[in-house]
DNA sequence: GCCTTTGCGA
DNA sequence: TCGCAAAGGC
């Protein structure tokens, strides 16, 4: 049987609230390691992975590694019925199809249980390795969020390049154009309002701002996020989690078009990014985080998926292996 | 060139927030004065017009007199991406067809620049004389815009009447009717307050809510608004912005149905509104504010446009004179 | 945390 | 165009 305990519980309404727009359905993997999901956008354009980790519950068992088949939309429904003081169990028995949510009002005057049916979900659990990144931003997570909302007022996608002095948010539309850029700050007396920067490579990659507001959803479990950018891989965009883990994002950036770049302001920067190198193939099962085919743009050609380096092992018998790299 | 710095950013976002649903494109005049705009609202049935003096800008340049055509929904949304404590800079350079919004965060942190085109919009410079009023209301702003708001829940048109005493705003729908009355006030202590009526005539003027309720977005600018009243002109419904100008919203008034009158609690007062006499013609272009067809009425008769005399100037090579009365 | 405001859907 | 739900401000 498996059964947690969080005395916080409105930091799971927060994860379901950051993911449920992005996934419909997924596995959620409990391990004596803790409770993570993984799990592609319902358009497979974008991944998805959190952990919290056992030792930042309350109270934790996991008898045997189960995975849970959950539609998130529904999760999300009923947790919405915690309060945000509650404190939530989630208890699951071995064969049953089923999973408990236990909501506890802090006085104890209320308790709520709900029960939501399992689905069965296929699904293999990825091991995404860690990578080196040409560049790390961290900074405010409400800055960034702002920025992304701002920019898709404005265009449909962003120019995130990176060099020391700071990071710039580009976007053009039809009315005009923006750049927002953050400097590096290394505020002392305030560390969550810090924007540091670590650099080995200038980079200058595009997204689609639509990912970059689904992840921003994100922002009220962290007050940071840390956004690790290389020319060849997927974006990550990471919210630690306190004291328990961490939800993160990944997303493969956008082929710029050739016009595009004549337009770019960041044109010097431009040689930072070499023009999509075939990544080594893997002869296992291919993991495509696809370019976005967006039908607001019918003349830009629809790319070839881009191809990450995203190794997939079987997931057999709900056993799990939960990656842990902090 | 034409270039202007303003600390507090959050006051263009306001007054783009206040006129952006009345009148789509217009045309900003920058001169030595400062900028200034004033356009008819879509269907022509008010006008809008602002004035910031130069004198109000931490930084004002202004070598020639410049036009800018400007959509109003596109520059609101730029200003949008403006945060409240963020300084605003405006600039356009001679030649150029774009305008470029740059925001500077209070630390200094994050700089954005928008740039944005610019349109060729037709339009010539009203110069608007400055007229006897029988009535000026002042009073609260947020009081007028409630008012608007709950009476528009009743009916479609408010009766403003003036008398000594007080101001009394009322409506009539299929639920019934509602009267407010709003008695002078001179409280000294609290002068953002007060009511005060200056009347040389008791006058009972009809107009339609909707506009007012647009008017009334401008609340935020300004904690007074004047309301002046005369049985042959247009309303003008002004918000002062504090140091630096205002802006000004007219109005033609409805031509009350005969049966309208019949009705109306004001009789006695009705005298005081002659039956529309026409005004004096000028030979020039008329400017009218067309009363209003509402399709919510159809049996209402449709009345001839009410002739405004406000005397057009033809603006000649961005040569613009500021109408200045205050 | 509540309330106003804004964006979206009917 | 109105009403509802999510988001930002006090």
């Amino acid at each position: 049987m498996f059964e947690l305990r969080l005395v916080q519980g409105s930091l799971l309404k927060k994860v379901m609230e950051a993911i449920k727009d992005l996934v419909n359905d997924a596995n959620f993997d409990c391990s004596t390691t803790g409770l993570s999901m993984q799990a592609m956008d319902s358009s497979h354009v974008a991944l998805v992975a959190f952990l919290l980790r056992s030792e930042g519950f309350e109270h934790y068992r996991c008898d045997r590694n189960i995975s849970m088949g959950i539609n998130l939309a529904n999760m999300a429904k009923m947790l919405k019925c915690a309060g945000n003081d509650d404190i939530v169990t989630v208890k699951a028995d071995d064969g049953t199809d089923s999973v408990t949510f236990m909501f506890e009002s802090p006085t104890q005057d209320k308790i709520a249980d709900f029960e939501m049916k399992l689905m069965d979900i296929d699904s293999e659990h990825l091991g995404i390795p860690e990578a080196e990144y040409d560049a790390i931003v961290r900074m405010p997570s409400a800055e960034f969020a702002r920025i992304c909302k701002d920019l898709s007022s404005i265009g449909d996608t962003v120019v995130i390049s990176v060099t020391k002095e700071g990071v710039k948010f580009s976007t053009r539309g039809d009315i005009g154009t923006a750049n927002i850029v953050c400097r590096q700050n290394t505020s002392i007396d305030k560390p969550e309002e810090a924007t540091i920067i670590e650099m080995k490579e200038m980079v200058s990659l595009t997204f689609a701002l639509r990912y970059m507001n689904s992840f921003a959803k994100a922002t009220p479990l962290a007050s940071q996020v840390t956004i690790s950018l290389s020319s060849d891989l997927p974006v990550v965009v990471e919210y630690k989690i306190a004291e328990m883990g961490y939800i993160r994002f990944y997303l493969a950036p956008k082929i710029e078009e050739e016009e595009a770049e004549t337009h770019a302001e960041t044109k010097s920067k431009s040689e930072a990014k070499p023009k999509r190198p075939k990544p080594e193939v893997k002869p296992e099962v291919q993991i495509h985080l696809e370019v976005e085919d967006s039908c607001m743009e019918p003349a830009v050609e629809s790319k070839p998926p881009l191809d990450l380096d995203i190794k997939p092992k079987k997931e057999t018998n709900g056993e799990v292996e939960v990656m842990d790299v902090e």
